[in-house]
DNA sequence: CTAGGGTTAG
């Protein structure tokens, strides 16, 4: 069976050329027409093969259909006498066809493996991972024998297709045959093995190649940042800077990348900036893109913005990370600027674009302006793309417009776990937690992995929802069955959930042999717990730690206070409140207003710019004028 | 005689 059917639609054919001579030049007499006898015979055969069974009664080979073909490839047929066709982009099927119609003429030479080379080497680089599969797996049934150029290429179509199984079979194939050490085919398995998370296969890869050039240094710190291994990352750099090999623009744009994953990261992030200095190379939009990233996500916008201004080409690239930037630090409106500069420019958008401008529509919920870029996606025609798709669901949810969400969800034709988490989460955050659990369990019936984002959602629909069974069921399946390790979100989670159901005893304990130190947020949360069960005991010693974690809030001391005036201890209330005072703890660190006579101030209590702020305090211990929390 | 690695969404 041939692996393709139907032909791309061969038009445009450009102004068809007359050159009817050159296919009659099988003996390489014309010496006028170089072109003619660049053209393999068999080829041609092939050619005309394809143009007398394509209609039935055009029996009589159409030549100047095959010619204005011939002359629609271009230039990059010059080498095809060599048998190294690469064809222009478009043309894979193309190529294909004249590699079937080859060997069902039966010329199995060894020359028929580059053919179909080349025609896979095109289907992979034009982004048909399938369909370069598929012919891979035909050519084998007819026993040709791959070339190592094409196992790089079909390497690269798994990694990306994803097909793990083919790989693996491929990988195989290759230490077979010999091919193990050729760096090009190493850092294309240590791709395919990172891509799917085996990290250490990827690394036994690595250390079985015979040398190591900077790619494969890339590809393995690529790897390794893929899959969240910050530290072995920045490892490998530092063993790569001991050898002769000198990082590239990749190398830094990798490295820089896997920043985010360290806990040093605002140590790491700003040397590798200055090595990037000192190498003294031109970084190029890449590696200036991941400083960029790598400053916003740290809050430091400005030195992101710093970069990108002082970029002096500003493509895509560069206005992508930038206004993704902009849309983390909550400036989605410059971002929303940016993008209009960038129109005024011609800067072309890409799908990361219209991702990270939905992002910004979302978190500002502006429903009418994420609708006009929904549109423009449309006309662009990439609503099918996941990135996309994704960015659709949350903008929508986000506006509270769940069944546009959920039509963006029907209509997408692949989903990813992005795609199943943003839906599942647009559901939880509407209050429809029943839904949302309804989905995810669609979703795991679907054979789905869900991953730990997943589920910090699904036990947050539980939390709302107060289904405690539930979420212990859920907290089971994703250590047990699905083998991932619980991180501070979902524990809080869980510790939330028990303390909201006034099992306070199992809350403490579970924050006590969590392998992670609880922070205020759980902290606070417990004693909020406590304060709706009149738990005082407890509620004491979590008002204790956050009284050294978070030695200016005045919110521990007044939940703590009121923990114990509910149950009636006024003589503790007292003692908290004189604690208070003498640590100089004050109510309101966030806006706060007052009323005096009839007039509302409105100041901020912790702006010590405010030169009003002092006075308001002194005023309001004389008086003392009731303070109301402002937001 | 060709080939490989880098920015992004929950």
């Amino acid at each position: 069976m041939l692996p393709v059917r139907s032909y791309a639609p061969l038009a445009p054919l450009g102004r068809r050329r007359r050159l009817p001579d050159l296919l009659c030049s099988e003996n390489g007499s014309n010496q006028h027409h170089s072109t003619a006898r660049l053209l393999p015979r068999s080829t041609v055969y092939a050619l005309r093969l394809r143009g007398s069974r394509r209609r039935g009664q055009s029996r009589k080979t159409p030549a100047g259909e095959i010619v204005s073909l011939i002359a629609s490839l271009g230039v990059e047929t010059v080498p095809l006498y060599r048998y190294k066709i690469v064809p222009p982009s478009g043309f894979g099927e193309f190529a294909l066809d004249v590699c079937c119609a080859e060997s069902k003429v039966g010329r199995l030479f060894g020359r028929t493996a580059n053919l179909f080379e080349s025609a896979i080497v095109r289907l992979s680089k034009d982004g048909c991972f399938r369909e370069a599969l598929e012919s891979f797996q035909y050519m084998k049934s007819l026993r040709i024998k791959p070339t190592k150029f094409m196992l790089c290429s079909i390497l690269n179509s798994c990694s990306k297709a994803p097909d793990i199984f083919l790989g693996l079979q491929i990988h195989a194939h290759i230490v077979q045959s010999g091919y193990a050490e050729n760096v090009f085919i190493g850092a294309q398995l240590l791709d395919l093995y990172s891509k799917s998370g085996a990290m250490e296969d990827a690394r036994k890869v690595f250390d079985c190649m015979g040398e190591h050039d900077h790619v494969s240094w890339t590809s393995i710190m690529s790897g390794f940042s893929q899959n969240g291994c910050g530290a072995e990352a920045v490892l490998s750099f530092r063993k790569m800077l001991n050898t002769d090999i000198r990082p590239n623009c990749h190398t830094f744009a990798t490295i820089i990348s896997a920043c985010k994953w360290l806990e040093a990261a605002s140590q790491v992030g700003p040397s590798l900036h200055a090595l990037v200095i000192k190498f003294g190379f031109k970084p190029n939009s890449f590696v200036i893109s991941s400083l960029i990233d790598f400053y916003s996500k740290h809050g430091e916008i400005d030195q992101a913005l710093e970069l990108f201004e002082n970029s002096f080409e500003k493509d895509v690239i560069l206005y992508n990370s930038i206004m993704s930037g902009y849309s983390q630090n909550m400036l989605g409106e410059e971002a929303l600027k940016l993008f209009l500069e960038m129109q005024e420019k011609d800067v072309v958008p890409t799908v990361f674009t219209l991702a990270t401008l939905l992002n910004c529509c979302g978190s500002l919920a502006l429903l009418q302006l994420g609708k006009q870029m929904h549109s423009l996606i449309v006309k662009f025609g990439w609503e099918r793309n996941v990135a996309v798709g994704g960015s659709l669901i949350d903008m929508y949810s986000k506006c509270a417009s769940i069944d546009d969400a959920c039509r963006s969800f029907d209509f997408a034709s692949e989903r990813n776990n992005i795609m199943w988490t943003s839906m599942i989460t647009g559901y939880a955050q509407n209050g429809r937690g029943l839904e949302s659990l309804k989905l995810f369990n669609k979703f795991l019936e679907e054979g789905g992995k869900p991953d730990n984002v997943c589920f910090t959602t699904v036990l947050t629909a539980c939390n709302h929802a107060g289904l405690l069974d539930k979420a212990n069921c859920y907290f089971k399946l994703m250590t047990g069955k699905y083998g991932l390790v619980p991180e501070l979100d979902q524990y809080a989670c869980m510790i939330d959930l028990y303390g909201r159901t006034g099992h306070l005893r199992e809350a403490k304990e579970a924050m006590e042999n969590m392998p992670f130190e609880p922070n205020a947020v759980l902290w606070s949360s417990f004693l909020g717990s406590c304060k709706t069960y009149c738990e005082t005991k407890f509620g004491r010693e979590a008002a204790m730690k956050l009284f050294k974690i978070e030695p200016n809030s005045a919110a521990p001391y007044i939940t703590l206070a009121n923990t114990l005036a509910e149950v009636g201890m006024w003589n503790e209330v007292a003692e908290v409140r004189r604690m208070m005072k003498s640590k100089g703890v004050r109510k309101g660190t966030s806006w706060s207003w007052i009323e005096v006579d009839n007039m509302i101030h409105v100041f901020c209590a912790s702006d010590k710019s405010h030169p009003k702020s002092p006075e308001i305090y002194e005023e309001l211990d004389k008086v003392n004028v009731r303070v109301r929390e402002g937001s």
